[in-house]
DNA sequence: CTAATGTCTATAGCCACTGTAGCTTCAAGA
DNA sequence: TCTTGAAGCTACAGTGGCTATAGACATTAG
């Protein structure tokens, strides 16, 4: 059994974190020590892993929730699991090719200034004046994490 | 003179945001009628204007508040305002990088599900196990928005 | 035994909004 | 002139995914 501050050391994931999930419901309650203090098993650290790591793919906890659970039956079929990364796959590719048109804007800008005074500056007309630019880059739609 | 609803319009910006920025000190506080509601004049358009641009660009509001000191101030050089820009491209060009590669692994992922059972699928398998991954896709830092 | 570290709860703050409730004001039509 | 409906007002709560703080209790090493 491990300690909170353990468990989190050996996932990757700060203790605040690893008690705001339970928090949500998104991990079991832990169970408790004579002292009232977390503990947790080996499956807790697995269960921890596999969210840390969804986290760094860009997974939402709402989604983490939905494939965890899907993880415990594992006798069904993994069509909604394979839906899940296929919509995270299209969510990331969608803010791909949303940042690649703000960098290519971004790189114009920067480099079309001459770098005199404001009043000549490129960078500050350009952003006050979408026509001056290349392309489009529609509205920010949520641009979520990472 | 414009009411807030047609400012909103004008600059694209919804009526709430307008306030909030005010609230935050974003925009100067705005003039009144005789029955208290808010009016703008072209200036305040071109402001707002400036401000959702570049919030489409990406800039956060901390850097638009200083982009738009500096462009209040005409005569100073430009130099800060190519380094925020500078800043915000590095920052962009950062992220897309870190989708770049999560695209990747999402990819694999995907592709690799025969969709059989839970239990056989790839997708649950690699959340789990980080070692299945082709490659890194550090901890996520702040993804920001879009 | 004591001191240092770790853990506990509860609460507030971060960013950039968005939504709600319950009012007042305004513009147009009858 | 009266009435209706849209638009405006303030103040506050909620979003996601944490992170930080305060003040009390538990555990462990020396
Ligand atoms: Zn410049
Ligand atoms: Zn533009
Ligand atoms: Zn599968
Ligand atoms: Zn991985």
């Amino acid at each position: 059994m491990l300690t909170i501050g353990k468990l989190g050391q050996a996932a990757g994931v700060k203790v605040p974190t690893i008690r705001y999930y339970e928090q949500i419901g998104l991990l079991p309650e832990a169970e408790r020590s004579a002292g009232n203090q977390r503990l947790y098993s080996r499956k807790a650290l697995d269960r921890l892993t596999f969210v840390r790591h969804a986290r760094e793919l860009g997974f939402t906890l709402d989604a983490i929730r939905d494939l965890l659970s899907l993880s415990d039956h594992p006798d069904q079929p993994c069509a909604a699991a394979d839906a899940i990364a296929k919509a995270q796959l299209a969510e990331i590719e969608k803010r791909l090719a949303r940042l690649a048109s703000l960098k290519v804007e971004l790189k114009r800008m920067v480099a079309q200034c001459a770098g005199g005074s404001i009043a000549d500056c490129r960078v500050i007309e350009v952003l006050g004046n979408h026509s001056l630019c290349a392309a489009e880059h529609g509205p920010r739609e949520s641009e979520g994490d990472s």
